[in-house]
DNA sequence: CCCTACATACCGGCCGGACGGTAACAGTCA
DNA sequence: TGACTGTTACCGTCCGGCCGGTATGTAGGG
């Protein structure tokens, strides 16, 4: 056995603990979603997964940083395109949403991620984080901006009916949607 | 004792099961949420409530049921007063969102339904056919209808919203939402 | 030498559900 | 009207297993 890692670099640990948990996440749902299911998943056991989150609510606390951090990225990296300053961050809000091709892997993660939030106070608030700091991001998009806010209104909302199945929308009405965001009509910028 | 009521309806005990278990969710969330809470609030035994529902799955079927009776027959009567046909449930539906004050127990119950429509398919299942009976009620509000699916769509948004406390969204903003109704703005069928 | 980073073994309580009864009806027939 | 029978509604008890969490041991690194 090589002496350089004899003994892995912990981070590594808690990586592939948390990218394991979302594997549990996609393919068991949340009934599925147990510690057990999650430290057979890892190279390392039930004993390790406990040592890096001491609690089963410090793991989703860790998977939900790690979606908000991507889906954050993705957002702003979304708004860097976006020549129009005015409520850039919640039109590019809207497009991660309506774009992303939401797969059943995403489907049953975004299941687990809903339903722990539904459960946990804690959690809900960590989510709300994430999209607080996108908003903080963007100093043309104050809390009183209404336009914004049915953006982000729209996209959660579409973003639930994929989850449970609620509307079957098209393509076309996806991007119908995206239409909003065209000169004429709100948040848009050119007619306010 | 009476000779009358010695025995009740079974409806009423029904009835009164689906209640106090409504009122478990609002008041000890979805943790909280169990089959011995919901038994020792009512009047009657654990295994009545098993008689009644044969599994817990059963029971929070019959309380969307009763939940989606209660919201459905609210759109209707708010879509009874519309005068303009035209996409006529979809501005119920987000007006009922709207305007409802949402209390905390509101908040308590529809994290609970949510959570469980997360973890079981069937239950979002349920859901959805609800939301179905609306949208068949309304001869005006075709599959395909783009702007009322934008309403229904910010309505689930501000739901979910609310039960999350993911935006703060003031009185005067959920005004402003509705705005979206009047004339000059889509859905109206003014200026489409 | 001690601290971090794990492994292994184990616990215990909660909770969904099964089961065997029993009491109140309803219908039937004499 | 009353005995017989089946069904519905409900009670009380118990089980069993799952699953989050603990306790203890240990190997390697600084």
């Amino acid at each position: 056995m090589d002496t350089a890692t004899r003994r892995r670099a912990p981070d590594d640990t808690r990586t592939e603990i948390i990218d394991k948990a979302l594997e549990v996440a996609a393919e068991l749902g949340a009934s599925g979603f147990t510690l057990d299911a999650v430290a057979a998943r890892t190279t390392v056991s039930k004993g390790a997964v406990l040592h890096h989150f001491p609690t089963k609510i410090a793991l989703l606390e860790g998977m939900i940083d790690h979606l908000g951090q991507l889906h954050t990225d993705g957002i702003l990296a979304e708004a860097a395109r976006d020549p129009e300053p005015y409520g850039r961050n919640a039109r590019a809000y809207l497009r991660a949403t309506v774009t992303e091709p939401v797969t059943p892997q995403d489907v049953s993660i975004g299941r687990v991620v809903m339903a722990a939030c539904a459960i946990e106070p804690a959690l809900a608030l960590r989510w709300k984080g994430w999209i607080d700091r996108v908003k903080a991001d963007d100093p043309s998009d104050p809390v009183g901006a209404d336009d914004a806010l049915m953006l982000r209104l729209i996209a959660d909302g579409l973003w639930m009916s994929d989850l449970f199945g609620l509307h079957q929308v098209s393509a076309e009405q996806r991007q119908a949607l995206l239409s909003l965001l065209t000169p004429g009509h709100p948040i848009t910028g050119n007619d306010a």
